[in-house]
DNA sequence: TCCTATAGTTCTATAATTGAACTGTCAATT
DNA sequence: AATTGACAGTTCAATTATAGAACTATAGGA
């Protein structure tokens, strides 16, 4: 499978992944909430190549993640800052960061505390229903196909041809 | 950076990353929250390399989010199934396929819809504060060092040095 | 004139992934 | 008894992606 086939799998999260599923544009975005917005700010901070980073940035700004927006004249140069496409992947960043805080953290505790402005405490993200406002769990979601579905299962895996097969088939 | 580096970061999201930011783990995973356990149930349904897959559930197996049981005697084969760590992932993909469901649906609407079975309605995540209930957004969030923090900034990025200062040195 | 800051591009070497076939165990057929 | 298929991998050559280092270009200031 390459990578711009996943933008056209009937599958959100395939879709997405296309979009952040790999190592670099996931650290870049992070990098991105933290305020980063140039390209040194990006290189220094993350140790990304920068032949990498020319190209992950190139990238998420034609998925429109990014916009590249000039800051001064002579000689030009760009900053980058997330659209609100790009803002909206908040959540995600958010589930992925309170699963190492989770998961992830040695006996020193968290790396970094996170300060709701709104109520003025430190918290956890926590995933709610949109309908009932509960917690979500794995457990109490059924999926089922929505207008977008693919219509038939299709066969994505060839059949593997034995030696045998082979013969039989020369 | 190499991958087993991303884990020592100071920082929970480098060290998620390092679990789960490549593509083909996050669809395995994605499989496995649609029930799939088995070795050719995620050959076929990903189309993945059985090289890759295999190399990708030990890692998965080896990080504690699956884990390997054996459903059959003679000829010995076994399984794959979440384990809690595992299934404490369901709010980062939740929050993938929502992204993917609002920024990248085609006009025929989403793939997947997704029913609570607590409320019984169809239903999109939402990402609340852990104290005060309210959605979350980024510009409300203000962060700060945690007791894991990296004691001092360290330099990450070499300084480039140019031709000049190369010949300066010899 | 030289040095630095900034934002890239170019090049080669190394690592990861793909694609295809092969191995091995056992049950059910022929 | 030999053959086939299901299942869960492993092996290997060819292709792609990433890392690491240097190079280019523009302009301000010492």
């Amino acid at each position: 499978m390459r990578w711009d086939a996943l933008e056209e799998e009937p599958c959100s999260m395939a879709r997405t992944i296309g979009v952040i599923g790999d190592r670099w544009s996931l650290l870049i975005l992070r990098e991105c909430f933290l305020r980063t917005r140039r390209f040194e700010g990006f290189q220094s901070a993350l140790g990304i190549t920068r032949h990498l980073l020319a190209e992950r940035l190139k990238k998420m700004v034609r998925l429109g993640v990014l916009r590249r927006i000039p800051y001064q004249e002579s000689p030009k140069r760009h900053e980058y800052i997330l659209t609100q496409k790009g803002l909206d992947l908040y959540p995600v960043m958010m589930a992925i960061v309170h699963w190492g805080d989770t998961h992830m953290v040695d006996e020193r505790g968290r790396p970094l505390l996170h300060e709701h402005q709104a109520c003025g405490k430190h918290f956890d993200p926590v995933m709610v229903c949109s309908e009932c406002g509960e917690p979500l769990s794995a457990k109490e979601v059924h999926v089922h196909p929505g207008p977008g579905a693919r219509p038939a299962a299709a066969i994505k895996a060839k059949p593997v041809k034995t030696a045998k097969a082979r013969i039989r088939a020369a």
